[in-house]
RNA sequence: GGCGACAUAGCCAAGCGGUAAGGCACGAGUCUGCAAAACUCUGAUUCCCCGGUUCGAAUCCGGGUGUCGCCUCCA
């Protein structure tokens, strides 16, 4: 079955062809280890992982890699301030080192706890200082970078098309750019493609522009070239990567080999935050964390996300939550239903939903339209074990644990007592005695379900 | 100032020329001593407004209005 995807370069949906027959080979922006990973940034890695999970249902094998970013992500894209990760250092009293060796942890963290995997390579970018130093010389003998007294800058005027991706017009632009602060650069949007050190500098390397450090652009091409070739199938990331970043990734390419790294530039949108944007300087930031301390499973997230399409501006409110966790578990429980069930469903019908679900996630990863299938498959009035394993097989693209029993947890024996006792007010039909156990045993955490077989336990979660 | 996205039921949202998917909430019913849970049923004559194209438009075109984002740290 055919697969489209809305590529960023060309601003339209397109048949997705790669290069190989078997195998994709995508990029993804990773983290800047300087700080907490946000559910923000936890969007765009379900938005990827989505990606992955859809092309290996349609039988392709992967080799996705994606950078960790341990050094040169100034404060500032214009190439100006310090670097993250020594603020964050200085700021948390540890070496760059371990503030980066902390937050990566806690990033994978996050991401097994969302049901994400992991890319088959991942790669940091202080690991390939000699990648990235070869790189640039390789632009500068090509006439596409100059040294200043400060830095080495790629000069975007050597470009046929820079700002292709973003649509930036550079002679528009010109008359609004702000104030150039650097005098040597040549034109505003020139960018640092390799920084020399300061005196007291603590991440610096021999180069032969002297003791000087990376720019944040040069990782990604140096790192994607070593590993998938100067042209690969897709490149990934947060749709702010778009104006610079990935703009200067293209530029970088095209200065060292006159090529567009990638055929699919794929961007996830953001997240907002009760209508706005969240940003790590407003301060409206919320982490897994948050949503894990307020009493929800972690897939109940990556369920939300499936609200709404990867392009789309998603408002995550608490709402929004409830009625994930609330959907999250009808799925898990309709798919218990399909497990024991023996009726009869004909392959036609079975086809027929696995068809429409494979449709969906292939039409730009309709995410939204294909929970509607798996919605359909939950509701089928006849509970079949065929429905079962075809919603096993959707789980593979959903990640949603479908499957997962909730946990048996030991009810302590203080509750069994209670229940004990008001099975005996019921019998006895002192309903008011049995409504004030009921109550008590709720505000202990539990809550029961009086079936045929009589009273069920269950913990009260979200 | 420049660039861009979006406006569909109470909320989240799909659909992108052929007569409004799905989830949550609300309401009704089944069940129950009563509840809860579960299950079933129910909701937009209509898709921000005004024009136009068309046999036919939420979907295309033009013009408004509104919301948000980027150009400055962020996925």
């Amino acid at each position: 079955m055919d697969i489209y995807f809305y590529n960023t370069l060309t601003k339209k949906k397109e048949k997705f062809e790669p290069i190989q027959n078997d195998e994709v080979k995508i990029y993804s922006c990773g983290p800047t280890v300087y700080k907490n990973a946000t559910i923000g940034n936890m969007r765009t890695n379900l938005f990827q992982d989505t990606l992955r999970r859809v092309l290996k249902y349609n039988g392709y094998k992967l080799k996705h890699v994606m950078n960790i970013t341990d050094v040169g992500h100034l404060v500032s894209d214009g190439d100006e301030g310090e670097d993250k990760m020594l603020k964050s250092a200085r700021e948390e009293h540890k070496t760059p080192l371990e503030i980066a060796e902390y937050y990566t942890k806690l990033f994978f963290a996050d991401l097994e706890r969302l049901n994400i995997e992991k890319p088959e390579i991942i790669c940091k970018a202080t690991d390939h200082i000699k990648e990235m130093l070869e790189l640039v010389q390789k632009i500068m003998e090509r006439g596409y970078a100059y040294e200043t007294s400060t830095a080495i800058y790629f000069d975007v005027s050597k470009l046929d098309e820079y700002g292709i991706l973003s649509g930036i017009n550079l002679e528009e632009q010109k008359s609004g750019a702000r104030v150039e602060v650097d005098k040597e650069k040549r034109n505003p949007y020139d960018f640092a493609l390799w920084i020399k050190a300061p005196e007291n500098h603590l991440m610096k390397w021999d180069s032969p522009w002297g003791q000087s450090y990376p720019g944040w652009h040069i990782e990604c091409s140096a790192m994607s070239t070593k590993y998938l070739g100067e042209v690969f199938d897709i490149h990934t990331g947060g749709i702010d990567l778009i104006p610079t970043h990935h703009e200067n990734e293209i530029a970088q390419s095209k200065g060292a080999c006159g090529k567009i790294p990638a055929h699919y530039w794929m961007h996830g949108e953001y997240l907002l935050i009760n209508g706005g944007k969240m940003s790590k300087s407003l301060g409206n930031v919320y982490l897994l964390d948050d949503i894990i301390s307020r009493g929800y499973d972690p897939l109940t997230y990556r369920l939300f996300n499936f609200s709404c399409h990867y392009k789309g501006k998603l408002n995550f409110t608490w709402e929004g939550m409830n009625s994930a966790a609330v959907s999250l578990k009808r799925l898990r429980e309709g798919y218990q239903k399909h497990l024991v069930g023996n009726a009869e469903v004909s392959d036609e019908i079975i086809n027929d939903m696995e068809n429409r679900f494979h449709q969906a996630i292939n039409d730009d990863l309709n995410m939204p339209l294909a929970m509607s299938v798996v919605w359909e498959a939950i509701k089928y009035p006849e509970k079949s074990n065929k429905i079962a394993k075809l919603l096993e097989k959707f789980d593979t693209v959903l990640g949603l644990k479908i499957a997962e029993k909730k946990q048996e947890k030991e009810i302590p024996q203080e509750i069994l007592e209670l229940v004990e006792q008001r099975k005996q007010a019921r019998a006895e039909k002192n309903w008011a005695e049995s409504d004030r156990l009921r109550d008590l045993i709720a505000e202990k955490g539990y809550n029961i379900k009086d079936t045929k077989d009589g009273a069920q336990i269950e913990e009260i979660s979200k």
